[in-house]
DNA sequence: CAGACGTTAAATGTCTGACAAATAAAAATC
DNA sequence: GATTTTTATTTGTCAGACATTTAACGTCTG
């Protein structure tokens, strides 16, 4: 939204525009560097002290600037002779947890209704269906099959099953094969998971849950994307009911 | 093949990563007290001093802790008596251009195709196109109206056009009602914009864009979900074919 | 000549101590 | 009693130092 228009470092001067934060603004435009192709994957920063030097503030300073840094995983540091700072190749491995992290503070912070949650959830979950119906292979069948017939296990604890539910739905995404997919729904769906099991713990009927988990299986194996929502919407509802079943 | 002087070994684990790296442990158990609740919002942590003591270090180290977890948004600081790192309030606002952030640069370091990337985009749009055409408000069509009829003004540059197209999107997701989807949608749409503008920048025709996006609009209207869909699967296929243009 | 081995230098990780700046509460003054 | 001044607390920043790690260099030996 605001105008952008820091391109030009020449005149930059250690203007009186509340810089109390030195930190933050070297981390803003190292990451800027990043973002813009300036600074590209493994490349390596100058040293702290260059930086030091470079911004004119003490090494403590600029470490705090890294550390930013590192806290979004866009650096990585290596110690020794040749080491220092480098720019960080960026994967979905280490995007995860802060995406999941966020997620889960936002929703516990701003006083997301399990309702809303649910809606977002399962509203994200049914855009996959219509690839995962084109696109899933046979051995994500198997693997959602297999999830299936541990769910089955009447011995299997509450926290085990869950988990296997989690497993089931992040399969299920994956079966668009798309990575960027993927990686927005594992973080929705991991954060919104605590919330509902807090919720759906001990109302939830297994037996339902497995059958719908088994219709989605025979629609994906079918290639049938409408009856894959359906299938969704069900699971949505009933979610939704054992969060409200007030009467 | 050229000799690769960046070897990674496979036999290389990254369990010792953990001994020397103590801001980073000590942040991770502030956040972990933040998120298990711990620590509610709002509320002051301890000052530096007594967090070095607590912890067993010197100052500079807990400062590096909260930087990073400042760099998250985790906590903010306030400078003077009653000063000190308070739990932020995590807001969609600060939590927005971090998801940006990260998604631009899981794009552009990832190789993610144009084709991977429209997909996704695509098919979490089209989750939103159920919810907002029963959740749709009259002032949220006006807005879509409006940035139509920006966008049929030729005079218009083709940043500003890119830009209500963004916004346009925007107001659609928004349309569902749901925070936690135009939160997550958000990310998706500002992070492949500039991927999407970079190829279909010139190739576009303004015409076939506007002519969608009223059928859009024209499908809220009437809240006939299905037709919404298939109106945004015509812009996905129409964005693809510019990509790769077979004639 | 080649390989093993010790040395060295560079870089990050950490600590100590200090001062500056901001800020709210307490104290002093009118 | 209201305003002003002082004070204490806390973050922001700096300087210097030492420890630790690690790659590169040089030396010694077979």
């Amino acid at each position: 939204m605001s105008d952008n228009s820091e391109k030009r470092p020449s005149t930059r001067k250690p203007a009186r525009r509340a810089a109390s934060d030195l930190s933050a603004d070297i981390a803003n435009e190292i990451r800027d560097s990043i973002i813009d192709g300036r600074l590209i994957v493994d490349a390596r920063l100058p040293s702290e002290a260059e930086l030091a030097a470079q911004f004119a503030v003490s090494r403590p300073t600029v470490r705090e600037a890294l550390k930013r840094l590192a806290a979004q995983s866009l650096i990585r540091t290596q110690r020794g002779a040749s080491g220092g700072a480098f720019v960080n190749r960026l994967s979905y491995e280490q995007a995860y947890p802060q995406q999941v992290t966020t997620a889960t503070l936002l929703l516990s912070m701003n006083g997301i209704s399990f309702a809303t949650a649910c809606e977002a959830r399962f509203a994200l979950e049914r855009a996959c269906a219509l690839l995962a119906c084109s696109n899933r292979t046979d051995q994500q069948l198997d693997a959602l099959k297999f999830e299936i017939e541990r769910q089955k296990d009447t011995f299997l604890s509450d926290e085990t099953f869950c988990q296997s539910d989690v497993s089931f739905h992040r399969t299920f995404v994956d079966c668009a094969c798309n990575p960027v997919l993927s990686y927005q729904l594992a973080g929705a769906i991991e954060a919104m998971q605590p919330l509902m099991n807090m919720i759906t713990y001990t109302r939830r009927s297994r037996a339902v849950i497995v059958d719908l988990h088994s219709a989605i299986l025979d629609a994906l194996a079918d290639r049938k994307a409408t009856s894959c929502e359906n299938v969704l919407d069900e699971l949505h509802s009933y979610t939704l009911s054992l969060a409200s079943p007030k009467s």
